[in-house]
DNA sequence: TCCTTATATCGATAATTATCTATATTGATA
DNA sequence: TATCAATATAGATAATTATCGATATAAGGA
């Protein structure tokens, strides 16, 4: 259960990427609204929107010029269930 | 609410340090035991177990020569509030 | 007092990371 | 086709990180 725990964390632990994770999470998608919210430059934006894909924490569409980046929630919903099994000294099904 | 949360995930977001707090909670409390059940040197697992109380993560106590080591709960509960905030639409209350 | 066990510190290092500027690419539109 | 907006890539860099071996310290027990 623990195998992608460690790296989704890593993902989050950067602070410009969790807030760009609030902000796709809070309505966001395009990179281009993003940028003007960040005190970032847009070849950094690029590297964490890419980063936040390739370790599935979000997924993207193209539309045009523009794409467009979501935040898969399942995910989210994994790490979730991953702390309460480490809190959960009962259940014995929770395989760390 | 956000303002620890980056650390927290980047104590978690390396593998052996996970490892370390998924063993914490499950009974562990001793460097001395730990030490046995990772791929990591003494000193590197001393790095670690500071690292993780000088987060705030987790509380040492000390036993003679020994330290006992224990990870704040609520801490990780901290984790999980964010987290369910995070994939919340409803709740305005909580502040990102 | 010496030995043993647990932990910490020192100094070094290789790898990773977040960042930048400059430039390129891509796709839509005037 | 020339331009513009959005995004990507290249190349460089400073900072951080996880790791090690060697050694030091601290505390208890024989």
């Amino acid at each position: 259960m623990n195998s992608n725990m460690a790296e989704y964390f890593k993902v989050l632990s950067d602070p410009n990427r969790l807030k760009i994770v609030e902000l796709l999470l809070r309505g966001e998608t395009c990179g281009c609204t993003l940028i003007d919210k960040l005190p970032i430059s847009q070849p950094t934006l690029s590297y964490h929107l890419n980063l936040l894909a390739s370790s599935g924490l979000s997924r993207q569409k193209k539309d045009g010029t523009k794409i467009e980046h979501f935040i898969e929630r399942d995910k989210i919903k994994e790490m979730i269930d991953y702390l309460n099994c480490l809190l959960d000294e009962e259940d014995k099904s929770c395989r760390l």
